[in-house]
DNA sequence: TCTGGGGTCCTAGGACCC
DNA sequence: TCTGGGGTCCTAGGACCC
């Protein structure tokens, strides 16, 4: 058996965790530069707002409403789930972190009340961290997934629902809209429904055969899994096999030195990253483009795939490569809106064998480690490049919450 | 004025090799 | 004019997730 453990509307519950005034009421989480909605309360749902919703449009609701208006804060909620992992992760010997704020627990063997233990999980996340959990359980991953479902849509299950029989596994497919469905999307929901495939049971009854002409492998194991086969496994948390960092920038950009610092930035970010996992990476990408919403000027985007002579993890030289690249592909006289990089082809640090003749400076190892240091110690933007002297952009996040659980400067004072 | 960011996996087709 | 077959590697693009 599976658990499915999954956040309520985790943005804006972390909102809550330290603004108790805030219960009851709509709330709204902003993506960066306040863009659009990237997480509501169930009232803000409740009252219309949608996922993805560009803020300036649903300003009247906001209004009408008096929903809470929140800049995205993701060092608070990164905190924050570290916390309720690390609780999770007590409950098994085996756990795969799916997301910032979705666990599955590997239940197999368990000589457990599995209602119980669910329910149990739920109250001690939400006494020592504040944040609401729904946790679904099933024989498959996928099963799980639609218990959790299940576990939120009905507040008479207290946030926990079993899926442990046969019947059961049928009523709630049967329950479950196609296009709800993990691993079903918009481009395979449609191609479905057209075949008369309306619910997740429907799906379940297809031939096997005919799934995987449509869905690749990929919907055949979805399938599998959902008829209550185990299919999909866990996936232990190693490295990341990608690392990106990307922007929508607050103004228009078009000139070569302001991309060249953002770029620059870019990649400080996403080394940091690979450094910490111990990896190298042999590839990366680097993309610009202009605004895509605006009629006025034909969208421009293009990207470059580079190849490193070879495997690095210095900023200074991914810094070199990625500029290279990204005068490869400016275009002048052009409005850039968003801009980003992309590591690629990781290799383990340890394991690498250098070449015999091209290979990422050695000196610049000890230089990294002293400049990633510094930068946890004293905050991350301590060193930098030269060429990111001149800090040309703000993100603006007007709404922004307190750094409650990472800065000593800003935690909840109390008065007695 | 104002529309997110960071990931994963699979496949078809081309390049290249023997 | 005729013009194989099989393997591997790589990449762009498409699909999905939260």
């Amino acid at each position: 058996m599976y658990a499915l453990a999954d956040c309520n509307n985790f943005y804006a519950s972390c909102e809550r965790v330290f603004n108790p005034t805030l219960n009851g009421k709509p709330i709204v989480v902003l993506s960066n530069n306040d863009g659009c909605v990237i997480a509501r309360s169930n009232e803000a749902k409740a009252v219309g707002i949608k996922m993805g919703a560009p803020a300036f449009q649903i300003e009247r609701l906001i209004r009408t409403h008096d929903v809470q208006v929140f800049s995205s804060n993701f060092v608070l909620y990164g905190d924050m789930s570290r916390r309720v992992m690390n609780i999770l992760a007590s409950y098994t010997p085996s756990h795969e972190i799916y997301s910032i704020d979705e666990c599955f627990l590997d239940l197999s063997g368990m000589r457990v009340d599995l209602r119980e233990y669910g329910l149990k999980m739920r109250r001690q996340v939400g006494r020592w961290t504040g944040i609401p959990l729904s946790v679904g359980i099933a024989p498959t991953k996928a099963l799980a997934k639609v218990a959790n479902r299940i576990a939120k849509k009905y507040p008479e299950l207290q946030g926990v629902h079993v899926i442990d029989s046969e019947e059961k596994r049928v009523k709630a497919l049967k329950w479950l809209p196609i296009e709800d469905v993990w691993g079903i999307g918009r481009r395979y929901a449609r191609k479905l429904r057209a075949m008369g495939v309306n619910t997740a049971y429907d799906f379940t009854l297809l031939p096997e055969s005919l799934v995987r002409s449509v869905m690749t492998v990929v919907g055949g194991n979805l399938q599998r899994d959902m008829l209550g086969i185990p299919t999909l496994e866990m996936e232990i948390a190693e490295k990341k096999q990608s690392i990106a960092t990307t922007r929508s920038f607050d103004r228009d950009y078009n000139r070569l030195e302001e991309l060249h610092e953002r770029i620059a930035t870019f990649v400080m970010t996403s080394a940091e990253k690979l450094r910490q996992q111990q990896s190298m990476c042999r590839r990366m990408v680097v993309f610009i483009e202009t605004n895509r919403f605006n009629d006025k000027e034909e969208f421009y985007a293009n990207s470059v795939l580079l190849k490193l002579p070879f495997p690095t993890s210095s900023s200074l030289e991914l810094v070199g490569f990625a500029i290279e690249g990204l005068k490869s592909i400016y275009r002048e006289h052009k409005h850039y809106k968003r801009a980003g990089v992309i590591l690629l082809d990781l290799v383990d640090a340890n394991a690498y064998q250098p070449s015999l003749f091209f290979n990422s400076d050695p000196k610049h190892k000890k230089l990294m480690e002293t400049i990633d240091n510094l930068n946890r110690k004293h905050g991350k933007t301590m060193v930098r490049l030269a060429s990111q002297d001149e800090l040309t952009h703000k993100m603006r996040r007007l709404h922004l919450s307190r750094a409650y659980t990472s800065s000593f400067n800003e935690l909840i004072e109390i008065h007695l």
